[in-house]
DNA sequence: TTAGTCTTCCCCCATTAGGGGTATATCTGA
DNA sequence: TCAGATATACCCCTAATGGGGGAAGACTAA
């Protein structure tokens, strides 16, 4: 299996590690392929940010735990400031909350430390392409995250939550229940009477087959109304 | 840049697409790789359920918009039958929707048409090693709607919900008000009288900072309390 | 020991909400 | 033209909610 890129200039590399036999490791790895070029390592946060928005690397190789700013925050400062610079984040957290901020920072790639060396090799050529990368290890987990997170957003279409379309009014009105509003409030808003508005919740409860205001409300939110 | 895999059994890759030119294009590609083996092809989604099922190739390129049944469908299938064939859409559709539609099917990796031929065979190099691969094109929008869908079920960090944390006890009645029930119901629920769950639910508006219940509902769930 | 928190309960009272019923005017589609 | 939907409004009445105040017991930490 053989991937060649012929003259091209090499794509430099820095990278932000505080253990050092890993930073060693990572050198030597990465100073072996033919075509990059490790142009810089730092062990904590706040100087990489200096360091990399100083010498522009291609790729960041970047740590999570790290002194005096953790990885995923130096990330979103560089990311801020330098959008092309493409951020790997290299870490044994395989936490999803340390997944998804990381990706909320700007990272362009996961990849955890048990990886092969082949996969970094392979994380870098797809990031300096402008492709995201999912480590094996997380693959699955953050893409069905994002399909079901799709879903949660969506209103089911399983459970009917309307037997009859609300008017606009009632929409209306429901949005300011929602709101946090009461009747008296409503109508004042609305320049209706009270007597209206509480004709039109009853209307509103009816069709969303609900009791009361508050469960018209989270009825309301839970399948995305308003 | 040189990756080289020695001695390995050939990637066996079967091409699921209906317009001739590029899947011929496709197979072209693909036969000139060394170390890749195309061992069939379809142009009809039921077909290729049956024919990869029969064949079992590491790699599925699948289109999206195909005859009998559409790519998604057919992926959601296969991948249901055998999760360890890889699949990766091979399609101009570049809307959200079908981007999710697939991971939520099983796709284990997404690339646009438009996309090099390079990049098709880094994204079959990646799904074999289990990473997954998000194209350069989609790769910025997935991770940021994972990451904003995450950052909507978490509770901001940014304007404080709750001036005092809620006791237990607090917390068990603020979650039966989001259910729906009264006081009366509450009560009877937890066997307490209803002007124990009154007062619960003075302290609860209280620290809440509403002035109803149904604000504090509403305010529990958009903060993800309950 | 004391102070603070949590839990439970009670009283008083005013306001709000909601169930039930009725009516009129306007608009739209069959 | 008629029926149905929508919007507005009113009446009666009861139930529920919520603001205010107070109290006691149990538990925990300083």
């Amino acid at each position: 299996m053989i991937l060649v890129m012929e003259n091209a200039p090499p794509v430099t590399i820095f990278i932000v590690e505080d253990h050092e036999i890993t930073r060693i490791g990572l050198r030597l790895l990465l100073e072996n392929m033919p075509g990059y070029s490790v142009i810089g390592e730092s062990t904590d946060g706040k100087q990489a940010i200096k360091q990399v928005l100083e010498f522009k690397p291609n790729v960041v190789i970047m740590d999570v735990g790290l002194t005096s700013m953790d990885g995923i925050s130096a990330t979103k400062e560089i990311k801020a400031k330098a959008q092309n610079i493409k951020v790997i984040m290299f870490t044994s957290h395989d936490n999803d909350e340390d997944i998804f901020a990381s990706f909320a920072a700007g990272a362009d790639g996961y990849c955890l430390k048990d990886t092969p060396g082949n996969s970094l090799i392979m994380a870098i050529n797809a990031v300096i392409t402008g492709a995201g990368w999912l480590d094996p290890g997380i693959a699955t987990r953050v893409l069905s995250h994002c399909s079901d997170a799709r879903d949660k957003a969506m209103p089911s279409n399983k459970e009917p939550v309307l037997n009859f379309p609300l008017s606009d009014r009632e929409m209306e009105v429901l949005r300011l229940v929602v709101e946090g509003l009461g009747n008296q409030e409503i109508a004042h808003k609305l320049c209706l009477s009270v007597e209206t508005v509480k004709t039109h919740m009853r209307h509103i409860m009816e069709k969303l087959s609900v009791s009361d205001r508050t469960q018209a409300a989270v009825k309301a939110l839970k399948a995305g109304l308003v």
